[in-house]
DNA sequence: CGGCGGCTTGAGAAAGATCAAACGCTGTGG
DNA sequence: CCACAGCGTTTGATCTTTCTCAAGCCGCCG
């Protein structure tokens, strides 16, 4: 359990990444992929459980996730937990610590995980040489902080009703755009444990509040998931004017 | 009232820039200055209730912070309003606009401001030629992801006396990085119905917590303004653990 | 002088927390 | 194969925090 197994090989070449296929993300030139390629260690794969980076370290690794779900949190002195993003494919972990010397948050993987491993103390050679790839380093940087603003958004002036759909449209948006949902259907794998500390909410009116929406017919919840049945009525019921999605970046 | 002024010279070359003396931060080069200072187009007066940057815009201005406060806050629909966070000198405003396309808050100043423009469309200029300054505003943008963290993390676990406690703390350690406290004493400008829509707090309750607080003797409030009384006991009350601000860039 | 924005206070209502207990599934060890 | 432990979910009862409503105070500015 919780446990990392690392690859020195590559697995998946970054020209056949699978990701890089999907509509969701911008096209990269050769020499940008080159790059990315010499970027990249190794994989590794990581546990459902497994902490990939821990509040204070001082060297954390830099990765993109390839398949699965992770989130970050941060905890106060007496374990009360926030969580403050979940995180998919393409999506780029460590870049506070990588960028700001240390980090301030934790990082759990949620399912089995498979990571691109860079070597952080290349990321100067990146803005250098690879401009467009630094700008795309800070258009992440940038999306996280709009993810964040609507998360504080939701937390600070949501009911608790509000913010359960918010959270879970939220997420369902997230796995349509990496093909994570079939049919229309998205088996989104949270526990109400995390539902509740993502929402700042105790886990008991964390469960009333999702049995509202079930009851109401939006979701539906079995074994460690929740499945989005109608994603219109739950941006509906958050009230959530979002911005449509262009192609975003990734590394 | 709520006015821009705009000077077409620039008043501060960025050679003198006021805040480059500031320990707080980092020391540039010349070549950085030179071309920081073409990157600059003018200064921008504003007025305490001016909007600068409206949620939805889409040519938004670059601007950094001279002189004064601002905040970035979010509305939802029905005009519910939760502040985001505060902007102080050496802050880069609208980097978010400027990068991703689109802006999804608005900023607001608190006190009179000044600001220095900057020219929007040449932030790719900077990518290519500098990337010593494309990293800083890597830098600046995690910088903010991390006060957010630590935001998500108080409005969603923190009791409200340890939010106002938290808030407070944060925004004198702040004002003290850029040389607006004087023999310890700090004068924060905001007024509790902002303390209340940072805090995800109604005014009411708003009210009563900062009155405890100063039953306390932790602050004292006069005039649209919070004054700060004992530091250590605000971040005591908060549990905060705060990592040892190192020297930050701006541009 | 009057209006307005900001601060303050009390009282009752509502949302959410805590306490307590139980159910169902899964994995483990006898 | 069954007993059992552990985790995630569910529900009811009660307690606390926070909200809403209502009103009054103060200082500033037109």
């Amino acid at each position: 359990m919780n446990q990392i197994f690392r690859n020195t090989a590559l697995r998946v070449s970054c020209d056949q990444c699978p990701l890089r296929v999907l509509p969701h993300f911008r096209e990269f030139s050769q020499p940008e992929l080159d790059f990315v390629s010499s970027f990249k260690t190794a994989e590794l794969v990581a546990e459902p459980g497994t902490v990939l980076l821990a509040e204070g370290m001082h060297n954390a690794h830099l990765y993109t996730i390839l398949s699965g779900w992770a989130f970050r949190y941060k905890t106060l002195p007496d374990g009360r937990r926030q969580v403050l993003n979940y995180m998919l494919p393409g999506d780029l972990i460590g870049l506070q610590g990588t960028v700001m010397g240390e980090l301030d948050h934790s990082v759990e993987a949620l399912t089995p995980l498979i990571l691109c491993i860079f070597q952080r103390d290349r990321l100067n050679e990146l803005f250098v040489n690879y401009p467009s790839l630094a700008f795309d380093v800070t258009w992440l940087a940038s999306h996280e902080e709009r993810m964040l603003d609507d998360h504080l958004l939701s937390v600070g002036r949501r009911s608790a009703l509000e913010r359960a759909a918010y959270l879970i449209a939220f997420l369902y948006k997230r796995a349509l755009a990496v093909g994570l949902v079939s049919d229309g259907r998205a088996r989104l794998p949270i526990t109400q444990n995390l539902v509740a500390d993502t929402l700042g909410l105790s886990i008991v009116h964390t469960n009333k509040t999702l049995r509202r929406l079930v009851t109401l017919g939006l979701i539906r919840w079995q074994g460690r998931a929740c499945e989005v049945l109608d994603i219109e009525a739950l941006v509906d019921v958050a009230g959530w004017e979002q911005a449509p999605e262009k192609k975003r970046p990734f590394i």
